[in-house]
DNA sequence: CATGTCCTTTTGCTCAGACATAATCCTATC
DNA sequence: GATAGGATTATGTCTGAGCAAAAGGACATG
């Protein structure tokens, strides 16, 4: 019942003044010193509290200008995206992966402009398979920068999926994330078992590490996935 | 260049260390008070850099049993969602609301099952359009529990989206958020200019407050939208 | 062998104080 | 009036200390 801690608290009180109280968008909160009075807690307390806060996306902090409240308040929503063996597991299935093809060539034009990389790159270009329970789950179109990642092209990726072996082998210091839909092409429907134009849901991933384009991949989904979260 | 405060060195040297470094998955981490001797920062730094990486799903923390690998590390992405109208005007396009259709009766049993509501609740249901530039950006189709909220009946909406009237009136406290593909039906085709069974970015958002149903809606978007994070 | 109680370890949270840093505001100077 | 520079102020970070709570482990008891 009383499972409340003082900062958790403040944040509560917060943000129903934000939404529904006195401060709306646009105000000018009083100092941080000035809450931890009022609200008597010290002044770690509140900044703590206020941290939070401002990574709900409910309000902007300078130094010096104070805190304010965002004009258009932000709902930031948290999804966690696991490999897809733990996400396929964690339902009790079995997890099965395949690699359907694999070849070396430049990188095509879209690539090169998507990920600032040099025209013809080296690239290595996978397409591979997710099963769960022996029925396909999800299609991994991949590219990586062999510029980058030479030892990219000794990998023959029959056992292990480029995605496990790229996060054991390189780290990334910066990544883009895309959730979008598609309609199914020629391969997306073949391996996917979906009729061709049916809607696939996709999720693109670009990793960089430090301006160097590292992988590009677009994931397809079999049919009525959806990815969910709740907060 | 050197933006490098105490902190930010600690989580990037604790997260090399277990992306590549000796700390695989399901290693034990050396308590706080260790980690902060060998990193000579006291312990409150510590625990906050620890902290960070827990939410970066990295690692799991329990009191007593110590700071654990994840076996399966998960990297969470933050999808921020700002209301249609800022999210239109952003783009410097004009935005612009149109109600579509409204009626009140019974909710549906797929929406009592979806929201553990009562059947034959009474919900208004809503369907509205959101415009950038004059061209159909995003089609909403929303119901709303008025066993909570029976103001909103009293509410016409054609001047001032259910969206925007919902987060000024009510607070919620539990969100669940979906993002999926979904086919083009009569509906979405006729109002955001599509063939029927185009595929359609959609996203699916249920609140409630403190397990009270509020609301649910079905956003749809004009063909090729996506939802991009870059972290 | 099973079970319950107490002890210990580790994380979770709070505090008061301090210095660093960014940004605004004011003032002196030209 | 314009501008450069210093004072002011609010946030950002760090410290060292301490208490609270969870949970594993040891031990005694039935």
């Amino acid at each position: 019942m009383t499972d409340t801690t003082r900062f958790r608290d403040v944040i509560d009180t917060i943000v129903t003044r934000i939404t529904r109280g006195p401060w709306g968008p646009g105000t000018l909160l009083p100092s941080e010193i000035d809450l931890a009075a009022e609200f008597g807690c010290s002044r770690s307390t509140m900044n703590r509290a206020l941290r939070d806060v401002t990574e709900m996306g409910l309000i902007e902090r300078k130094r010096k200008a104070g805190t304010r409240v965002r004009l258009t308040p932000i709902r930031a929503a948290r999804f966690e995206m696991p490999l897809v063996r733990a996400d396929i597991e964690k339902t009790g299935a079995a997890y099965r992966y395949a690699l359907i093809q694999r070849d070396i060539g430049p990188a095509p034009d879209w690539l090169c402009d998507k990920m600032q990389l040099a025209p013809n790159s080296p690239a290595l270009h996978l397409i591979c398979l997710h099963y769960a329970n022996d029925r396909a789950f999800q299609l991994e179109d991949r590219w990586i920068n062999l510029a980058a990642l030479p030892q990219a092209a000794a990998q023959d990726f029959t056992e292990i999926g480029p995605n496990e072996w790229l996060i054991a082998t390189v780290p990334f210091s910066e990544v883009e994330i895309s959730f979008l839909a598609k309609a199914a092409v020629d391969l997306t429907a073949k391996y996917l078992g979906q009729a061709l134009g049916e809607p696939v849901f996709c999720i693109e991933r670009a990793t960089w590490w430090q301006t160097l384009p590292i992988t590009c991949v677009t994931l397809s989904h079999a049919p009525n996935h959806r990815l969910t979260t709740r907060y």
